[in-house]
DNA sequence: ATAATTGTATCTATAATAGATACGAAATGA
DNA sequence: TCATTTCGTATCTATTATAGATACAATTAT
């Protein structure tokens, strides 16, 4: 997968409007805690917001809420909302289909690819913005 | 997580060295069967020679051989041979330490991510070189 | 000696990523 | 109505990561 980091921007991001507590959060507010650019927040939240885990509102008093308890929202979700790329990839470059290896590789590393893939999906689905907002809390105490 | 190949690659060679039984195979055989360049696999054989998987032989008649039994090479011990940073990673910019969310969401984030990562390396704790090397023979026939 | 082969360094091309800027559209409120 | 705020998105640039390519010293076998 990507190297990116939207995965853990877009957390920050949805924890940042989740510990407001109803209150708006703008894109400006969120990309100050980031520390980053509002434009490259809004590039992710728009990730986030077309599948339904937060919603806009655009011009004065707009922003960004969520559309979900925190509870029901799973880091999976948040993942697959930003990820569109396999956790391992294959080369770029198509192996030699002339050696026997080079033939049969690619399909035979993306079943135990798609494998390991899973079991890390498993795991972000056990965890919940909730616990993350219940975490960050924890500190503030 | 890293995007690079290296892992796919490190796979897909110590396959070829596994499949051709006892005889020594070179960087240059392995490099026609992933279709780059020798010198690019013997940076990547570097790092699982390191890790005592393989050994080399300078010279003529040299080249690579595994020094341990396919069905004790388990994918995650490739996987560590080739990777050393973590499959998620946090931004760059180190986030606001004025925010209550920016002061700790790395810990947080850290802790299930790791988590996550745990799972992807158990399940590649599953499946030995000697399993790739039944699916590859399987095509084969 | 010659040829083969590794190990490693270095350089380059390409691609991915994030940062920056800009601007139209929408919404609010004076 | 008009100014202001804010989003959504496009575009450009800088930086970094990745892989590809070339080169060469060291080692080994014949």
């Amino acid at each position: 997968m990507s190297k990116t980091s939207h995965f853990a921007i877009a957390v920050h991001a949805l924890t940042a409007i989740a510990v407001s507590d109803g209150q708006v959060v703008t894109s400006e507010n969120i990309a100050e805690s980031i520390n980053t650019n509002p434009s490259f927040i809004r590039r992710i939240l728009g990730d986030l917001r077309r599948i339904g885990l937060i919603s806009s509102k655009v011009g004065v008093g707009g922003g960004l809420v969520l559309t979900q308890s925190p509870a029901d929202i799973t880091l999976l979700d948040i993942y697959m909302a930003v990820t569109n790329e396999s956790l391992f990839v294959l080369p770029l470059r198509s192996p030699n289909k002339d050696c026997p290896v080079g033939a049969h590789i690619q399909p035979v590393l993306t079943n135990y690819f798609e494998r390991a893939e899973t079991a890390t999906k498993q795991a972000l689905q056990t965890v919940t913005l909730a616990d993350v907002v219940i975490d960050i809390r924890a500190y503030h105490t």
